[in-house]
DNA sequence: CGATCTTACGGGATTCGTAAACATA
DNA sequence: TATGTTTACGAATCCCGTAAGATCG
């Protein structure tokens, strides 16, 4: 025979109560069903809890000392409940986010800013790293989900489209490029370039969109901020998708769009396919969901008044 | 919606066996009405607790967090179980008894030397007073039952006889009295008495055995070890009844048996009516019952030959 | 005699196990 | 295709509430 929290409930109701009446109205049963879920507990345990008369009622001995441990099981009991409501109404919780260090410094902030008001008690990690790495903690477990440039459709992993990335030209005030209306890969070509490594995806990109064209690399840097300093510094030009402007918005630079067919990078949103979202990375995914990067696509759909004013936009 | 202890068991073995045939076979249930179990439990939380597929069954986040929450209930569920358990056993437990000094230092020693030898983790609390205290105990529920003189028998307490007490003579060796093949009451008359207090059982009976005898009264004492120095002193002689005589049991003393009408204490075994004893009391009790005192009653059995050893014996 | 706990009993919900359907590696 | 989970369904069980019975003050 099994004992059941149900009971345990009815017992500390009628330590209290001391009427198996008014316990049985407290537990919202009818007199007798409480009296035999009494009768129930006392014949699972084997002891008598309670000394009733028809005009008393007092725990036994075995009773009382069940009482305190009765009172501790409903305790945790109770404790294990609010936990779940809890993360159910998303005041506790942990979610791990990966995605590339331009989308972690220049558009998470106001996400992280929105999500983290309206569930101050998340915990939230952040891995910013390339997106080889992102897709490797989201396998691991160590991500609940990435924002990556890698299309990872493995069986293994879902990954859907974010948002597109447009490439533009970054390069000295004054220099040559600017005074061109359009710029084509050729001009590009003809004067030393700042490349990324050749690990990370902007490279790819480029590498893939400027395939047979000989390049003038002058140097390959793994941060963003390098690359800004080596273009301000007048050593080379650069291209460089919208979500990692942020980084060259300096008086001395110039951002200039291009509409290279092929050239636009796209992010993905991947998860794992087999295991679900916690409640709290279901949050933040939504909140991702909700509140895009305005990509450079975004703002190539204005006119070109528009795209002149990117310099003032980062 | 309930959430029950057999769906914690049930949680618990899906995490630990990551399988709902295995986990179903450790609950003894068939894997469907398992797999029942776990639905229930998912659905009065409101959260899903595994990520299973037909090949792969894992705990969520908020499985893995519940996880801890259930282990804690069903630890303390199983230590209020073994906490019964041990009661049930007689391996823990208290027991409180009220007695007379007398039988308290002759004859339950010997008791409680079974009981403790038998169930050694049960705590004892010995209340070694006079009969009105002995019985006040058992009405405010300080001891479990009592052993006392007074026939308590009203609608809150019961009491049941339990064992009788003859009276003897105790007197200094070579005492006049000694003499006489029988001791009567005027024989006693005629010489100093030592009396134990009014408040004290045999007192009370001595003095409605010897009602409208005039005693020749040197003093009252409180006790019975005073009452046998000033015996063995040769200040007086006394009337004490069995149970008392091991303080007595000194070479200069000797102790005859009386067998005056009436002059029988009578022992009565004293409880409540509305409580039940605890399992250790209820122990005790019987323990008690097993193993009553060997009164000069049952020596009175025997011949003469027995009664002359009465100095040997105590 | 009145208040209160226990027992009796019929209806309804729950739960179980078998069998079939379904899904995934 | 084989293994393992879910769904379907009939049967047994459990549980509840009403009503009658018993008991103590």
């Amino acid at each position: 025979m099994n004992v059941s929290t149900r009971q345990l409930q009815a017992f500390i109701a009628l330590t209290e109560q001391r009427s198996f009446t008014r316990a049985a109205a407290l537990c919202h049963l009818s007199q007798p069903a409480f009296s035999a879920l009494i009768a129930q507990l006392e014949e699972a345990l084997g002891i008598r809890l309670f000394d009733r008369s028809t005009r008393h009622v007092e725990p036994t001995a075995e009773g009382r000392e069940f009482e305190i441990s009765a009172r501790r099981v409903l305790t945790e009991f109770d404790a294990a409940l609010a936990g779940v409501s809890d993360q159910l109404a998303r005041r506790r919780g942990r979610v791990s986010i990966a995605l590339l260090p331009s989308l972690a410094a220049g558009w998470l902030p106001q996400v992280l800013q929105a999500y983290s008001t309206r569930y101050p008690g998340i915990e939230i990690e952040v891995a910013d790293v390339l997106s080889e790495a992102c897709v490797d903690r989201v396998r691991s477990g160590r991500a609940d989900f990435a924002l990556a440039a890698i299309r990872a459709d493995t069986p293994e992993l879902q990954a859907e489209p974010f948002c597109s990335d447009g490439f533009h030209l970054v390069c000295p005030a004054g220099h040559p490029l600017t005074r061109l209306a359009e710029v084509e890969p050729q001009d590009v070509a003809a004067y030393p370039f700042i490349h990324m490594a050749r690990t990370s995806s902007v490279r790819q990109y480029l590498d893939a969109a400027l395939h047979p064209l000989q390049m003038q690399t002058l140097m390959e840097v793994e941060q963003l901020a390098t690359a800004m300093g080596m273009v301000r510094a007048g050593l080379g030009i650069s291209l460089m998708p919208a979500l990692t402007l942020f980084h060259f918005a300096h008086p001395g630079l110039v951002i200039r769009p291009l509409h290279w067919a092929g050239l636009t990078r796209q992010i993905y949103l991947v998860r794992r396919r087999d295991r679900s979202l916690s409640l709290a990375a279901q949050s933040l995914y939504e909140q991702v969901l909700a509140d895009p990067p305005e990509t450079a696509n975004a703002a190539s759909t204005g006119g070109p008044a528009d795209e002149g004013e990117m310099r003032a936009a980062y």
